[in-house]
DNA sequence: GCCGTTTTCGGCCCGACTGTTTTCAGTCG
């Protein structure tokens, strides 16, 4: 059984949650805690390289110790600490802390008072009225505490960026209308563009007077009122989505706004540097002993701890504030940098809209080329094209002329379980854009998967590499390939990789992203809209573009028409 | 458990809200 990074950060995981109820050093639980997110957000393969007898590379906050339980778990699955901790603490109890309103020292008054080691034990002992009586208990909180089991735990539910712009928007216009308002804006995982969110975060500045915050609780989308004070409150919207408000007076904007992006992560990591040079960083300035430095925009906050400005989708404390320090910031990509879009389907295949509509559609919003792409003819349920009706289409395209846009013919061709294409070179070599995807047999090995998609990559004809990854955020799973392999592999045939921008998919990853950066590999950010409306998809592939650091000179369709031309995937080599 | 342009020891981000308790601990973000 190979060993995971993931294992590892769930073993870290386990190991600060078990510490943190028997009471251990709070920073000893924070070690294991960063530990957790340092492995589970690194691409490198620990036990692979382990394997190989190579060196891991130093990680941030992860010494001798932690780095010498990594080999550990790597090369035995198991680590001796946590199964000394499971020993003396029964190990269910971590699910407990998942109990909003429960932490450790509620979880370990329960355990021992009570022997409460369950959800179960939890849900009787709360339906019977045993927790009320424990010291520290009262009969609200035992009330809590049973919602919050009754309801499943469903905080841990997420939505797509997508879906929660939705609410967070429609919520900050209404909110925009309060008296004596000043900035609202949606802060958080939102505005760093992750592709799913856990709530919305909105930051409001006002002065006392502002009837903001009794209006954000009387919003008519709200189903339920978390909290509710002066500055900050949280509610439940029907939809099932929490949302927080922070109210803050004008001068403070910047330092709250920094506070309330996030990450928690960059965060800290920003506020060590405040400390560093004797200040404090708080969601209401940068303050020199009781003096305030900055805080009235990001910008202020930034300098105020010797930073330039750090864009929103960079602050992950994944080495943004190294390559800001060194003035290596990367200008990040723009919607409006976008010239064209090589990815889109019509009502041909399974789109919604005709070539015209599209092209006219892609036009309004600022593009000035458009590859038509639809499915190649395996794909029945999509009534794909066969080399018949492709060479009708591209008769219909070359007929159609709207100004001001350059409609490239082009295809979506299924790649075959063997990486062979799904239609012959003879019609392929017709089109002025050749778009490769798997569509099928997502189940194959590591080794089979990415020999197909190398294969395809080594097609003469092929121009780019479609959703490399296959995944559907939250219904299906990223097909196992070797990304480095495919991104080198495209590399030396001077090929390209798809950023597919629809918000179910976000494919490629932020992190492939940078991987395709650092081997020279340009992405082409693609709507694949199978509507004129989704052509506003385009601005979520930007901002995944812009998590994987990538700039305009990084990305495909961001140069004119007649320097893709220049490339050989785009004249058949 | 980690880490060092004050440190190899002694620090480690910071504030709001709730509920329970009578001045604050616990939890959360």
């Amino acid at each position: 059984m190979p060993v995971h990074n993931a294992d590892i950060a769930r073993t870290f995981e386990e190991i600060a949650d078990l510490l943190e109820i028997g009471d251990a050093n709070p920073f000893r639980v924070r070690a294991y805690r960063n530990a957790a997110r340092v492995v589970g957000e690194l691409q490198l393969d620990i036990a692979a390289t382990l394997a190989r007898g190579a060196e891991l590379p130093k990680l941030p906050g992860i010494g001798e110790d932690l780095a010498g339980k990594m080999h550990e778990i790597a090369s035995t699955g198991h680590c001796a600490l946590l199964d000394r901790l499971r020993r003396k603490m029964p190990p269910a109890i971590t699910e407990l802390l998942r109990v909003p309103g429960l932490g450790p020292k509620r979880v370990k008054a329960l355990y021992r008072e009570l022997d409460v080691q369950t959800l179960e034990q939890l849900y009787r002992a709360a339906r019977e009225g045993r927790i009320r009586k424990v010291h520290g208990f009262g009969e609200k909180t035992e009330t809590n505490i049973l919602q919050s089991v009754e309801e499943r735990l469903s905080k841990a539910r997420r939505f797509k960026l997508a879906v929660a712009t939705q609410y967070a928007d429609a919520l900050a216009d209404y909110l925009r209308r309060s008296r004596g308002v000043g900035n609202v804006v949606v802060a958080g995982s939102l505005r760093r563009m992750r592709e799913t969110v856990g709530d919305i975060d909105i930051l409001a500045t006002a002065g006392a007077s502002s009837d903001v915050m009794s209006r954000f609780v009387a919003y008519g989308e709200v189903k339920e009122i978390l909290s509710h004070g002066d500055t900050r409150s949280s509610v439940v919207l029907k939809s099932g989505i929490q949302v927080d408000l922070r109210v803050v007076p004008q001068e403070s904007y910047g330092a709250a706004l920094h506070y309330f992006t996030g990450s928690k992560a960059h965060n800290i990591a920003i506020r060590r540097l405040a400390q560093q040079r004797g200040l404090k960083l708080n969601e209401y300035g940068v303050f020199d002993g009781k003096r305030r430095v900055a805080g009235g925009t990001e910008e202020s906050v930034f300098a105020a701890v010797g930073l330039p400005y750090i864009e929103p989708e960079l602050r992950e404390e994944h080495g943004e504030i190294e390559a800001a320090r060194a003035g290596r910031l990367p200008r990040l990509v723009e919607l409006s940098d976008l010239k064209g879009d090589l990815h889109s389907h019509t009502r041909w295949t399974d789109g919604r809209h005709s070539v015209e509509e599209m092209a006219l559609a892609a036009k309004a919003r600022g593009l000035v080329y458009l590859a038509i792409t639809d499915h190649s003819r395996r794909l029945t349920v999509a009534k794909g094209l066969d080399p018949d009706r492709l060479r009708k289409q591209i008769d219909e395209i070359a007929g159609i002329a709207v100004p001001g846009i350059t409609l490239l013919k082009g295809i979506e061709v299924d790649i075959l379980e063997d990486g062979t294409l799904d239609l012959p070179d003879s019609v392929l070599q017709e089109l002025d854009v050749v778009v490769a995807a798997v569509h099928s047999r997502f189940d194959l090995s590591r080794e089979r998967q990415t020999e197909r998609i190398l294969r395809a990559l080594d097609h003469p004809l092929v121009s780019i590499l479609a959703h490399p990854l296959g995944r559907l955020i939250d219904a299906r799973e990223p097909y196992d390939v070797d990304m480095l392999k495919i991104i080198r592999k495209a590399a030396s045939r001077g090929r390209f990789l798809e950023l597919n921008a629809h918000p179910e998919r976000l494919d490629l990853f932020d992190t492939h992203c940078r991987m395709a950066k650092d081997e020279g590999v340009l992405v082409s950010i693609n709507s694949d809209a199978h509507a004129i409306h989704e052509f506003d998809n385009l601005k979520y592939g930007i901002g995944q573009a812009r998590r994987g650091w990538l700039e305009k000179r990084d990305v495909l369709n961001a140069r004119p028409l007649a320097e893709l031309k220049r490339f050989s995937a785009f004249r058949g080599s």
